[in-house]
RNA sequence: GCUCUCGUAGCUCAACGGAUAGAGCGCUGGCUUGCGGAGCCAAUAAUAGAGGUUCAAUUCCUCUCGAGAGCACCA
C-alpha cells in the first residue's frame, strides 16, 4: 500500500522534473486525519527542482490521479496529501495480519540457516546478593530487544555474563565464615541471592562499624577489608578451603538468581562466568605487549596510552601480573567471537559504564581485532528511587523480589474486588500476569537512556498508561469473540461496511505495527512499541464505547467489525510478547 | 577540576529538523437502557534562560543556570 504511493510519487517526479529519486520517498501520517490518510513532505525536493515545496506539492498533486487505491489527492501548503480507498485498505490489512501466523513460521524455517548472529548480553548479576532494580531493567529490556531484533529476522543469541569473582564476592564469603555458623537457605526458608546478599551487607556494617570505632580513614586500611583480600589472593591460588565455600555459596546465590529469571520470565541462551573467563584476556594482553601496542612501566604493571584518542591511559595488567576489568573483557570479547563469528556484539549495562566500553571498544581495536567494530554498546539510564539512589551497600535497595511480591498482593486485591468467586489457583495466576505486565511496561515504555523515577508506592498502578490497561483491551476482545461464532473468511468479508471513523483510525493503526517493530528494534528502543501500543489501545477502546459489535446493524457490517477487532487483538497480542509481556484472556 | 548525559503541564513520560508540542496520573464535571467501568468523554495546564544556524528548532551549535553520571593496579 506505502509501497504503492511510494512509486507513484517517484513517478511524478520523474516525469515532471526529471529527476530519478533514490531514497526511499518517506511517507507520514498527517497531523490531523482530516487532512489526509497519509502525506508526503515536498522540502527536500526544494533543492534540486529549485521551486517552493508549495509548487512542488501542487504541480504533483494534479500529476498523481486517483485509483482503485488512492482515493483523492490534495495539496496542503508544502504537503501532499493521500486519501485511500478504504475498502482496499482495510482487507489488504486485515488479511495480511490474520494470514500471519502460518506464513511467519514457515518463513522461519527456511530462514534461519541464512540469518546473521547478533549476540546480546545483558542482565549480568554478581552471585553476593539479589536482582536489585538496576538489574531488573537491564533483563526486562534487555529480553524485549531480543524479541525485537528476532522479530526483524535475526539470529540472537541472548548472553548471562556472571560476576562471581573478586573481592565482593569474597566479602560476602568472609562474613559467612565469621557468623554464618552454618546456616543454610535451606535451614532459613530464605532464596539462596538474598541469604548470600545478607552477609554482603552484614560485611559492610561489620566493616563500618571498625572504621568508625577506629578512625580509620579509608575501608581497605580495616581489618575485615583486609582479611577480604588474603582471602581473595588465597581463592585466586586455589586454597581448598576457599574453593569449597566459594562453590556453595555461589550456587546458593544462582540458584536464587535462576528462580528469579524464572518468575519473571527471562531466558539466557549461554552463560559465562568470570570465575572461567576472567584469565583469557591476560594472554592477550601480553602478546600485544611483544607487538609494542602496548608498554610495560617501570613499576612493571602494563599499560596503553589512548590520550591521542581522548581517552586516558589504561593499566591492562597489575605489577603484580594480574587482570583488571578491561582485560577480563577483552578475553570475553574474543571469547564471544571465537565462539558464535557474530555479525553483531552488544552488550547492555548502566550509563556508568560508558566511559568503560569506550576504552574496551578502542583496545580492541587496536589490538587489532577486524571484528572490533562490531561490537555496540548500549546503555540504559538508571532508576531513581524517592530517597535517593540505589546502593546495595546502605540497604536502600528495592530487591525485584520484594518488589515483584508487593505487586503480586495488589494485583490479588484488584481481581478480587472485581470477581469474589474466583477460584485461588486462578487468582494467583492472573495476578502473577497483571503485576508483571505492570512492572514491565512501566520499565519499558521510557526510553532506554532516559532513568525513570520510581516510588514503590505511587508509580505502579494498574489503570492509564499501564500494561494491565493492555492486558484489559486485549481480554476485552476475547471476551467479545467467545460470544459469537465466528470464523474469518477475509475474502468474504465485506470491509465496504466499515464506515466510522473509529474504524478508519483503528486501521490505520493497525497498519503502523510493522513499521513500528523495525524502528524499535533499530533505535534499541522499546518504548517505541510500548507508545504505540498504548494508542492502539485506545483507538479500540473508544471504537469500543461508541459501537457495538455483536449487536451491529447488520450481518455484514458485524463480520467486518469482527474481522478488525480480531487483528486489533492479534497485533496487541504480538507487541505485548514483544515487550516479554503475556496477554491474558480474562481479566 | 576535566569529560559526558539530561532540563517539556503540579507529577511521571511522548514528539525521523517539519503542519495546531501529545499521553497518563492528579484536580473539576459528565457517561445506568449496548459486547467487561482496570473503560469512555469533556475541562485545566508546559518546551529552564539568552543568543545563533535553517524556509522551518523541543530537536543542531554557543553561553548561563539547575540535576545526574564518569574520570583506579574496583568491578
Amino acid at each position: 500500500m506505502i509501497f504503492y504511493i511510494q512509486n507513484q510519487i517517484k513517478k511524478a517526479i520523474l516525469k515532471k522534473f526529471g529527476i530519478k529519486i533514490k531514497q526511499e520517498i518517506i511517507i507520514e501520517q498527517p497531523p490531523d486525519a482530516k487532512m489526509g490518510d497519509f502525506c508526503f513532505s515536498c522540502f527536500l525536493l526544494a533543492n534540486e527542482t529549485k521551486k517552493s515545496p508549495k509548487e512542488i506539492a501542487e504541480i504533483l498533486a494534479q500529476e498523481i490521479k486517483s485509483d482503485k487505491i488512492v482515493r483523492e489527492i490534495k495539496n496542503i501548503g508544502p504537503y501532499l496529501n493521500f486519501f485511500i480507498q478504504r475498502k482496499e485498505f482495510f482487507k489488504n490489512i486485515c488479511s495480511a495480519i490474520l494470514k500471519q501466523k502460518q506464513k511467519k513460521a514457515r518463513a522461519r524455517c527456511i530462514a534461519s540457516l541464512f540469518k546473521s548472529q547478533i549476540l546480546i548480553e545483558f542482565s549480568s548479576p554478581n552471585t553476593n546478593k539479589p536482582l536489585h532494580l538496576g538489574h531488573f531493567r537491564s533483563s526486562i529490556l534487555g529480553m524485549s530487544l531480543a524479541n525485537l531484533l528476532e522479530e526483524i529476522d535475526y539470529k540472537v543469541i541472548k548472553i548471562n555474563l556472571i560476576n562471581d569473582r573478586g573481592i565482593h564476592i569474597c566479602k560476602a564469603m568472609l562474613a559467612y565464615q565469621k557468623w554464618g555458623e552454618n546456616k543454610t537457605p535451606e535451614s532459613e526458608k530464605i532464596k539462596g541471592d538474598h541469604f548470600v546478599g545478607n552477609f554482603y551487607t552484614l560485611f559492610d556494617k561489620e566493616v563500618k562499624k571498625e572504621q568508625e570505632v577506629k578512625k580509620m580513614e579509608k575501608i581497605t586500611e580495616t581489618n575485615f577489608y583486609k582479611e577480604a583480600s588474603e582471602m581473595l589472593k588465597k581463592w585466586e591460588q586455589g586454597d581448598e578451603e576457599v574453593m569449597k565455600l566459594w562453590k556453595k555459596m555461589n550456587q546458593w546465590a544462582l540458584d536464587g538468581l535462576k528462580k528469579t529469571y524464572q518468575r519473571i520470565g527471562i531466558k539466557f541462551n549461554k552463560w559465562y562466568f568470570e570465575s572461567q573467563t576472567y584469565k583469557i584476556g591476560r594472554e592477550i594482553i601480553l602478546k600485544a605487549l611483544k607487538k609494542g601496542i602496548c608498554y610495560q612501566r617501570k613499576d612493571g604493571a602494563i599499560e596503553i596510552d589512548l590520550t591521542q584518542y581522548g581517552l586516558d591511559k589504561k593499566v591492562l595488567l597489575r605489577s603484580n601480573g594480574t587482570s583488571v576489568y578491561v582485560t577480563q573483557d577483552i578475553g570475553v570479547a574474543k571469547l564471544k567471537f571465537d565462539q558464535f563469528k557474530f555479525n553483531q556484539s552488544i552488550i547492555l549495562t548502566g550509563v556508568e559504564q560508558i566511559y568503560h566500553f569506550q576504552v574496551l571498544f578502542k583496545i580492541l581495536e587496536l589490538l587489532n581485532f577486524k571484528w572490533a567494530k562490531k561490537c555496540v554498546h548500549l546503555i540504559h539510564e538508571m532508576i531513581n528511587l524517592p530517597e535517593g539512589k540505589m546502593k546495595s551497600r546502605e540497604g536502600k535497595v528495592v530487591d525485584s523480589d520484594n518488589l515483584l511480591d508487593e505487586m503480586e498482593k495488589m494485583a490479588q486485591e484488584e481481581i478480587q474486588k472485581r470477581d469474589q468467586n474466583i477460584s485461588s489457583k486462578e487468582l494467583k495466576q492472573r495476578a502473577k500476569k497483571i503485576s508483571l505486565a505492570a512492572i514491565k511496561f512501566h520499565l519499558l515504555k521510557v526510553n532506554p537512556k532516559q532513568a525513570i523515577y520510581f516510588d514503590p508506592r505511587k508509580s505502579l498502578s494498574f489503570e492509564g498508561a499501564t500494561g494491565p490497561y493492555l492486558q484489559y483491551t486485549y481480554a476485552r476482545i476475547q471476551s467479545i469473540l467467545r460470544k459469537i461464532q465466528h470464523e474469518i473468511i477475509y475474502n468474504a468479508t465485506d470491509f465496504s461496511c466499515l464506515k466510522e471513523e473509529e474504524e478508519w483510525e483503528l486501521g490505520k493503526r493497525i497498519f503502523e505495527f510493522f513499521n513500528i517493530t523495525k524502528r524499535a528494534a533499530q533505535d534499541y528502543n522499546p518504548a517505541i512499541l510500548s507508545e504505540y501500543l498504548l494508542k492502539l489501545a485506545s483507538s479500540f477502546n473508544k471504537f469500543y464505547h461508541q459501537y457495538s459489535i455483536l449487536k451491529a446493524k447488520s450481518k455484514e457490517i458485524q463480520t467486518a467489525r469482527l474481522a478488525l477487532i480480531q487483528s486489533v487483538a492479534i497485533v496487541l497480542k504480538k507487541g505485548l510478547n514483544l515487550l516479554g509481556i503475556e496477554e491474558i484472556e480474562k481479566m
